[in-house]
RNA sequence: GCGAGAGUGGCGGAACUGGCAGACGCACUGGACUUAGGAUCCAGCGGGCAACCGUGGGGGUUCAACUCCCCCCUCUCGCACCA
């Protein structure tokens, strides 16, 4: 063992040592109790960031954690390949993305290692891989052939000058990200996944996942939004249509005095008298250039346009006009709305911008508001007026009835609707999965056949940026004889989505190497459910929506039996600096590589460790992380130094120990007991380093280290130092725990057990409170009762100064903590 | 606008079911060792002379509140105006 502690050596030797004997490698042993850790894959952007780092940490502890309790554990990593980075990259660079995204994976995977992260390199996935997507192609064909992948028009942002799709975010101020074009909405034929089959489970089922925050819960219920409320029919006047609208407080039916709908809806221009056409083309025109990002800002102003039909309320017979409004979405509900302008804030300005009737029909408990001067809507709960035979009824109860009465009348009835929408999955993109799809003039929608897959991204691509797709102007590609009539077609240039193969890549990692089918079945079962994920907050909607959605699929596909893919899911935090999050713009990236240079891989994971719990951000500070390499100085110090007096010691006599080394062994069993309940059950481990190093603090000033008599507590305390280190530091853990003469390795020989009896206190020190304030504090012997606690406490004169001349009203005492006498 | 979360020393953070506010670390101050120190070791470190005051602000419940309840302020994140 050398003297000083350097890094580079301790860990280039370790992680040969791992490497060479494939120590992290899983192997499916129903013997052994499973474990199945995994951190969200990245996407191979070029290097790993600090968020990677503090992500693959966390990881990491656990997984070597579970592994010295004894569990078999499956910690597998991979790439999230397909994406529009590679694509953008290729144009800029004149290069191909294959080869950008896979030079990305190697240097990105060299750079993991030398974190000593224990994967199991041999389930690497990349999902650009032939190996992976073709299997994902032989899914969407089993979705295709049960309806759950169908193909529908829907409007997207559309870039006129570069003839291609824009997401929210690659829209700027209505314009395009690259060309600065107007952005128009386009109606494009999409690919679409049914996920709203699945709305029912989705949502019951975040009941059954305690080991998920609620935060992340909540989010997806809000996002799944189930709400129960009626349709109503408003018949239009003069013709045999009627208007089919969902509302959520038919309560206020008697009230809605005209009608909105959306621009897309179906009977807009239908509806549309002639001499109002020009208008009403005018403004859908309008709102076909206004991207979704700018319809759906918090000020954008609601307009709308008269399109000249009246239809009728089918309570009140009221004649309400048949307005388009922008604010209507043609996605949620039925893309029409009732409008009630005197109960709902939206239609409240709507009314008053086009000078539309009002009609109170609930007004709160004392007072009757006068439509002629309302300032906002009325949105509260209150008392039904003007609404027939429920007027006087309080408006939840109204609710129930008035339901009941449309479903009398035939007008209506109770429905339950869900604001999830189908998943949009093709992209007009290159780098992606293709879709395995071929078009025929005579056949129309054919799947290529299981038997003539893959259907393989082909390589000679041009990747100019202009003109769209790079995939649709290959002939080679697109020109194919059709699968049935065998006539010349045309195949399917979109590609999937990318967030399709993080669907499903948990399951893959499984059985990577399976050759007859994308899952198989053994391998699956013994491994799913994942029992440990980790990743960023920021997915805590789609990808892990979507992933739940693709377990239930392939269950009912018969892959998998898993209802519930994450049984335990764990969001960390965002990396700060300087009070904001790391990025090139801000000029505050700290880069992993200089830091594991200049302090070592063991060093880096420790503070990130050390200065935030996983689920907060982590405020980056360049002076924290030399005092995490301190201390790691200071054990590797500790250890050399205390070596001679305990390689050869024997274990602890608890009777033969003196008072100094009782109470030492009592901190290490107690810290044991702690750090252990830390990782184990809340995943702080900032606080399980920080009693490692208050116990390393009891060691250095525990004397004498050097008789004989003090070897076999030190040698305890010593090693059990390096055993509760090892998951978070496993290079410098290992070597130390080498040093003092152990040969197995540290995860062979296992976690350190905690021993109640040697944590047992002889003494206790109890607080003093006279009226809640602290005053004092006693020691008392362990076994003390309550009376001998309580005569103690008053005895002292401390607390005598308080109490004397006047009167003790009541003692409270909460055993082996505190006393406080109440005196008045 | 809707939804979710967070406010504790100079800083990052502790305090787990209401029971010692500030563990641990950083920074800082003083000292030791030293040719030297950005190394190491020792000591101190919320404010106030003190009584006391202190967990964003104001009320409340309680013997006791960072923790529970009500109102307000500030900040962060997500979003698909959710009828």
């Amino acid at each position: 063992m050398e003297e000083k502690y350097n890094p580079q050596n301790v860990e280039e030797k370790w992680q040969r040592i791992w490497e060479d004997g494939k120590k992290f490698k899983a192997t499916e042993d129903k013997g052994r109790k499973k474990y199945y850790l995994l951190e969200m894959f990245p996407y191979p952007s070029g290097r790993i960031h600090m968020g990677h780092v503090r992500n693959y940490s966390i990881g990491d502890v656990l997984a070597r954690f579970k592994r010295m309790r004894g569990f078999n554990v499956l910690h597998p990593m991979g790439w999230d390949a397909f994406g529009m980075p590679a694509e953008n990259a290729a144009i800029q660079n004149k290069s191909h993305p294959a080869k950008w995204t896979y030079e990305n994976i190697a240097y990105m995977r060299g750079q993991l290692k030398k974190m000593g992260l224990s994967y199991d390199w041999d389930r690497e996935i990349a999902t650009c891989d032939l190996d992976y997507y073709k299997w994902e192609q032989q899914i969407f064909l089993q979705m295709f052939k049960e309806g759950l992948a169908y193909k529908k028009t829907s409007f997207v942002n559309w870039c006129p000058k570069c003839q291609t799709v824009l997401a929210n975010e690659q829209v700027e101020d209505g314009c395009c990200w690259r060309c600065d074009s107007g952005v128009e909405q386009k109606e494009l034929d999409q690919w679409f996944f049914r996920i709203t089959k699945y709305a029912e489970e989705l949502l019951e089922n975040t009941e059954k996942l305690p080991g998920w925050p609620e935060r992340v819960l909540t989010m997806q219920r809000n996002w799944i939004g189930k709400s129960y409320g009626c349709e109503i029919d408003f018949p239009v006047e003069g013709r045999q249509a009627a208007i089919k609208v969902f509302t959520t407080r038919q309560d206020t039916l008697y009230g809605a005095t005209f009608m909105s709908l959306a621009p897309e809806h179906p009977l807009a221009m239908e509806l549309t008298v002639d001499e109002n056409r020009d208008k009403v083309v005018e403004f859908i025109e309008k709102v076909k250039r206004t991207d979704k990002l700018t319809r759906t800002a918090e000020d954008f102003e609601k307009e709308g346009v008269f399109t000249g039909s009246y239809c009728i309320n089918p309570v009140t017979k009221r004649r309400m006009p048949v307005y388009l409004a922008n604010f209507v979405l043609t996605d949620y509900g039925t893309g029409a709305v009732m409008a009630v302008p005197t109960h709902d804030q939206r239609d409240f300005e709507f009314a008053r911008k086009y000078d539309l009737p009002l009609q109170v029909v609930i007004r709160p408990e004392d007072e009757s508001p006068d439509p002629a001067i309302m300032t906002e809507a009325f949105t509260s709960e209150g008392i039904m007026v003007n609404s027939g035979q429920f007027d006087g009824l309080k408006s939840s109860d109204a609710k129930e009835k008035i339901a009941d009465y449309l479903e009398k009348k035939g007008i209506g009835g109770k429905t339950v609707n869900f604001r999830l929408r189908d998943w949009g999955i093709s992209r007009q993109r290159y780098w992606g999965n293709p879709i395995p799809i071929i078009y025929c003039e005579v056949c129309g929608v054919v799947p290529v056949p299981e038997s003539d897959l893959p259907v393989v991204l082909p390589k000679d691509a041009i990747f100019s940026g202009e003109g769209g797709n790079p995939l649709a102007k290959i002939s080679s590609f697109v020109n194919v004889p059709c699968p049935l009539c065998g006539m010349m077609a045309r195949r399917e240039t979109d590609t999937m989505d990318t967030f399709v193969e993080s669907s499903w890549y948990f399951l893959r990692y499984c059985c990577p190497d399976f050759a007859a089918g994308p899952l198989h079945k053994p391998e699956t079962e013994y491994w799913m459910p994942v029992d440990q994920y980790i990743g960023g907050i920021e997915h805590a909607v789609l990808h892990l929506l979507y992933a739940r959605f693709f377990t239930k699929v392939l269950r009912d596909l018969g892959y998998v039996d898993v209802d519930e893919p994450f049984a335990n899911l764990l969001t960390q935090g965002m990396v700060i600096k300087d009070g904001a999050k790391m990025s090139k713009s801000k000029g505050n990236v700290v880069d992993p590589n200089a830091l594991i240079d200049a302090y070592g891989a063991d060093t880096a994971r420790l503070f990130s460790l050390f200065a935030a719990p996983p689920e907060k951000d982590l405020d980056w500070s360049d002076q924290g992380v030399d005092g995490s390499f301190r201390f790691l100085n200071r054990i590797w110090k500790l250890v050399f130094e205390s070596a001679p007096f305990i390689v050869d010691a024997g274990a602890v006599k608890p009777e033969s120990l003196t008072e100094d080394g009782k109470k030492l062994r009592r901190t290490v069993h107690k810290t044991i007991r702690k750090v252990t309940e830390d990782i184990e059950e809340r995943f702080h481990f900032n606080t399980a380093i920080a009693a490692v190093m208050e116990l390393v603090n009891s060691i250095n000033s525990f004397e004498p280290k050097n008789l004989p008599s003090s070897a076999p507590v030190l040698k305890e305390a010593v090693e059990s130092v390096i055993l509760l280190l090892a998951p978070f530091v496993p290079h410098v853990s290992e070597e130390l725990w080498e040093s003092l003469g152990h040969g197995k390795g540290i995860e062979a020989d296992g976690w350190p057990a905690y021993d109640p009896a040697a944590a047992i206190e002889d003494e206790l020190l109890v607080v003093v409170q006279v009226n809640g304030k602290l005053r004092v504090k006693v020691t008392v012997p362990a076994s003390a009762s309550e009376d001998e606690v309580k005569s103690a406490a008053l005895a002292d004169d401390k607390v005598k100064s308080f109490t004397e001349d006047k009167a003790v009203k009541k003692i409270i005492y909460v055993p082996g903590k505190l006393v406080n006498i109440v005196v008045g």
